[in-house]
DNA sequence: CGGATTAGGAAAGTTTCTTAACTGAATGGG
DNA sequence: CCCATTCAGTTAAGAAACTTTCCTAATCCG
């Protein structure tokens, strides 16, 4: 641990092998000199890489490009087979699993229907990764598997935190128990964390170093990317907003430890479905609500019109606290309920927060498609199989 | 910038180098073969760069090792005079400056009153620094200075943002104007996370990644170190929870964008000294009301006792939500105000804050001696001046 | 069909580190 | 008091990675 990097000539091996194949992963097939020029290095070394990163199979010939004058020159693209990742996400209804390639293209995916099971975790997870794999024949096992859940996982004592209502799933060592029991490399996060992972690649937060975002459904939590990386907080429990003092709502002092209080009893789902109920709209769930509340504030509504008020300045005032603190570059709203509350309730928090506090940083509505939860596992998956696999090619078995 | 690093073996040098003058800074005088064994090269190799940055200026021999059996081996350390770092603080009445070496030892420092003036920045700053070089005889300029303020420099207007009251220093471009008119690089840094740098590297926060300080005195402030990073925010305004919407405060929205609200209002130095004296406490600051609290508390006065646990609650409020925005390992107490509270009021602070929130991090007072913001700056501008200096061995003028 | 242009490859050389062997200076035990 | 041991420092040969230079091969275009 003294020495993180000996040094030696073959470290710089190592770092070019990395930068090319991270140029190919990002900027798609290329050429030998392209990738020289990329990366920095001469033509005949770059030649070499390449003939070496073949051997080893990460990199794989993709045809060739002419059209231009002189000779056609021959592509290469980074070998999707090069290693595998699974990624689920949990909830106490379903697992929902999709394996991918390295490049990230999914190559099967399972749903897996979970009704107030009381089973083994280890064997539900199994289940849930047999059939991911069984919906993609030719796929060897993948790498790693990465589980999205409601909750945090201390580091400090190894079990799940924060009020996961998933039975099974509180085992005192609960990384090594899934580890051993499926035998691969077993990484467990909170799901809103992982849905901000998917918001920087592929959703509105990309290309921002400091964001936050917003998850708001039947519970509400946060996610912070700050210095272009993910914080998870020392307990796990950053961005864990649901239980921040908020002015208007009673504290943990005064409610107790287990019941509700804080931030979630002022602006979560429930508290929401009632404020709008107390201005004539009903729903079945908060983002029904919601969505019924917009519908009739857009024809007229007025007593709707200001049950989405309520609501707006209940969000603004949680989350004036989180930006006061950590000052974002943007925020991005997400979930069920805020999503159903659209354009309109977004402008409507966003006129109440820059009301509220020095800052004032946009709010985005989340426009990305299918499960950001699935997808931010899969992107946590896909960052650390690619260190594991592009730092691996120097050959012989590091000891 | 597409290559961040070429790859070239000279990058080797360059990394070598690095981590050789690290290992010296950090742990003293060492020997040519310690050296090898910490970064993990050769003999030759050790002794090859010594040679190198002997003759570069940056290390120079101090002295013999014996008593241990074999030929007695040649200590090297770090050349102090290798470059030299300015610090300033500046307050509304004054200015501290210090000179230190590159290894952080002080060897000028110098006190400027500035009483209500309203003259030129640079000119002022010219004066700090010149006072702080008469102090230094035989010291050559320093490589570059940071100016420890209240309020924050936005990046991207490049103005200083939140509230500073100190005349002259609304400039539109306060870098440039500054490091034109001196002649050297400028750093301008928010007072209240330069206290949080120099409690990590000398205080009660050594060690920790990620960390919350609390200042209070007639202000309120915080600084955050994540992922073992200070973390300033997209507009240099992160940890500014003065105008946080509290619990029991008017917000910004009610009392106005100019005018008292939020956490400063409910625990600022003025709040804090009207509640002491509805509890029959008075003092002519923030902290000397504290204090007399405190001091009558331990004889036995009721009232004061009663009084400092509202203080307590009050700061408890606010640091909930930084607390459950972040979930830091700890939070750090420091300012004239909370510092006068002692081990008394940290107690009951931290007991309310346990009762608030579900991370429960331990609270610490600090135990810095001197100017805590004057020594932060000198941390940030020892960072800044040692990448520049270890990085530019390699030789030839980087174009 | 020939010139221009770019890809691919071979040969010689540079920089940086390593291993191995040697010299030299100190300690310490018989 | 001398010699074995131990460690610091140097020298020499060599390996690993990259460059520059030059040449050949393939394609486009007038």
């Amino acid at each position: 641990m003294t020495t993180p990097a000996p040094g030696t000539p073959s470290l710089l091996r190592a770092i070019n092998d990395r930068a090319a194949l991270r140029a190919l992963l990002e900027r798609g097939p290329l050429t030998r000199p392209e990738i020289g020029a990329i990366t920095g290095l001469s033509k005949p070394t770059a030649s070499q890489m390449l003939a070496r990163l073949s051997a080893a199979g990460l990199v794989v010939l993709d045809g060739v490009r002419e059209g231009m004058p002189g000779r056609t020159a021959e592509l290469y693209r980074l070998n999707p087979a090069a290693g595998y990742v699974a990624a689920l996400d949990v909830t106490h209804t379903r697992i929902e699993s999709a394996i991918t390639d390295i490049t990230g293209t999914v190559v099967g995916e399972h749903r897996l229907s979970t009704p107030r099971e009381r089973g083994d975790v280890v064997a539900k997870v199994r289940e849930a990764l047999r059939g991911a794999r069984a919906a993609a024949p030719g796929a060897p096992a993948p790498r790693r598997v990465v589980i999205g859940i409601q909750g945090a996982l201390d580091p400090g004592s190894g079990r799940l935190g924060y009020a996961t209502h998933i039975p099974g799933w509180h085992v005192p060592d609960l990384l090594a128990t899934l580890g051993e029991g499926l035998g691969l490399p077993v990484d467990v996060e909170n799901d809103v964390n992982l849905v901000a992972l998917a918001e920087r690649r592929h959703g509105v937060a990309r290309g921002y170093h400091d964001f936050v975002l917003l998850w708001g459904d039947s519970g509400l939590g946060s996610a912070l990317v700050l210095g272009g990386r993910l914080h998870r907080g020392a307990t796990g429990g950053a961005g864990e907003v649901g239980y921040m003092p908020a002015l208007g709502a009673p504290t943990m002092r005064e409610a107790g430890r287990h019941a509700i209080h804080g931030f979630q009893a002022l602006s979560g789902g429930p508290a929401v479905r009632s404020v709008l109920r107390a201005h004539g709209v009903r729903g079945a769930t908060p983002a029904l609500a919601v969505a019924g509340a917009v519908r009739a504030a857009g024809e007229g509504d007025e007593r709707a019109a200001r049950g989405l008020g309520e609501v707006a300045s209940r969000l603004a005032v949680g989350l004036a606290s989180v930006v006061a603190v950590v000052d974002p570059e943007i925020v991005v709203l997400t979930g069920g309920m805020l999503l159903a509350g659209g354009e309109r309730l977004r402008a409507l928090i966003e006129r109440e927060l820059h009301a509220l506090t020095l800052p004032r940083p946009p709010l985005l509505l989340s426009t990305l498609e299918g499960n950001p939860v699935l997808a931010g596992a899969v992107e946590l998956g896909l960052d650390k199989v690619r260190e594991e696999v592009f730092g691996a090619v120097a050959g012989g078995s590091p000891s």
